[in-house]
RNA sequence: GGGGGAGUCGCAUAGCGGCAAUUGCAACAGACUGUAAAUCUGUCCUCUUCGGAGUUCGGUGGUUCGAGUCCACCCUCCCCCA
């Protein structure tokens, strides 16, 4: 039976450098499941691998797409399947590697099969949050799905406005299209988070953060400038320069914002992963 | 030496007689099915059987039914003139 095995954690612990000795062991590729190296144009911030790690092993999914062509957990699971199918026609074993727990879901299990909703609808929605329009939205959901009405966080915009623009685009509610079962995959899973005790994460990140600057990231943001409002770019390393870039902290400020925030996206993470049963731990 | 201003729960900030005390950040925990490094929630003086209870606003006294808020003195810091 093929083999996937999915090396996950929290950022800064050591994936990259993990995965890909496991896949010169195992003779084998590497697919990202990370959301943010998946763009051409951004590089040190998401510390996507150096050259000579991408040379070690072929990497895929990684610098491929453009920050302007919008992306999703769906649309990943689908070309990710695809190009796994494609590997295991070379290859018994297939190391995938990532951060994005929504991402590692999808690739592992699947996302139900839901219509894309036009992009009119999205802006319209959107721009009703923004209106301050939410417990009209809220209403509207009550009615149209009463059971994910009961479940969602109410003072969640994003939430609501998937919800709504889902049941309004397939005329279904949200809570009967995301119950249904999914295939189960035909390769065998192993899940693997790497761990590491919470100071010298800490201090991997901090210094990491340091590497960064050294590695060009204030000028890669500073390049990024005409994408800001893309969500894409909404980015710990980048949304702190950003503001930086606009004056309302200095430089130094950013740096510690950027440690901080990632930090808390670490610990986010880990929150993530807590829940996954099918985890092993393993302490680096 | 003279004049002015300030000391609030880790940091910053509100507060001008009814306050365990505003807001932001940080911290801690959590949610998550197509934006996910996104978005959102809870806790955050101490104890709690989660109903409450006990201690707080530089210090010491005082005024008041009641003081972070008013008065006196003291301590510390900042600014201006010398």
């Amino acid at each position: 039976m093929k083999r996937l095995t999915v090396i996950c954690g929290p950022t800064a612990v050591g994936k990259t450098a993990y995965a890909i000795q496991l896949a010169q062991k195992l003779g084998t590729e590497i697919v990202s499941c990370d959301s943010r190296q998946f763009y051409n144009e951004l590089n040190v911030g998401v510390a996507r691998p150096s050259a000579d790690e991408l040379a070690a092993v072929k990497h895929h999914f990684v610098a491929c797409r453009p920050v302007t062509k919008p992306y999703n957990a769906f649309d990943y699971e689908h070309d990710a399947l695809q190009l796994i199918e494609q590997l295991f026609e070379a290859h018994d074993d297939i190391v995938a590697v990532g951060g994005s727990g929504l991402y590692i879901d999808a690739l592992c299990h699947g996302i139900n099969l839901m219509p894309d909703p036009s992009s009119e609808l999205r802006s319209t929605l959107s721009a009703r949050i923004r209106n301050g329009e939410l417990p009209a939205m809220l209403d509207e959901l009550k009615r149209l799905d009463p059971d994910y009405y009961a479940i969602v966080d109410h003072r969640n915009p994003i939430r609501i406005q998937r919800a709504l623009e889902v049941i309004l685009t397939s005329g279904r509610p949200y809570s009967q299209l995301i119950g249904r079962p999914l295939p189960e995959r035909r390769f065998l899973i192993t899940k693997i988070a790497l761990r590491r005790d919470r100071d010298t994460l800490r201090n991997r990140i901090c210094r990491r953060v340091d590497m960064m600057v050294a590695d060009g990231l204030i000028e890669e943001a500073h390049g990024l400038i005409p994408y800001r409002d893309i969500n894409t770019l909404n980015t710990v390393g980048y949304k702190e320069l950003f503001a930086h870039f606009d004056g309302a902290t200095t430089l130094n400020q950013a740096l510690d914002n950027i440690k901080n925030h990632t930090w808390q996206y670490a610990k986010k993470q880990l929150t993530w992963l807590k829940r996954d049963p099918e985890i092993t731990w393993v302490d680096l």
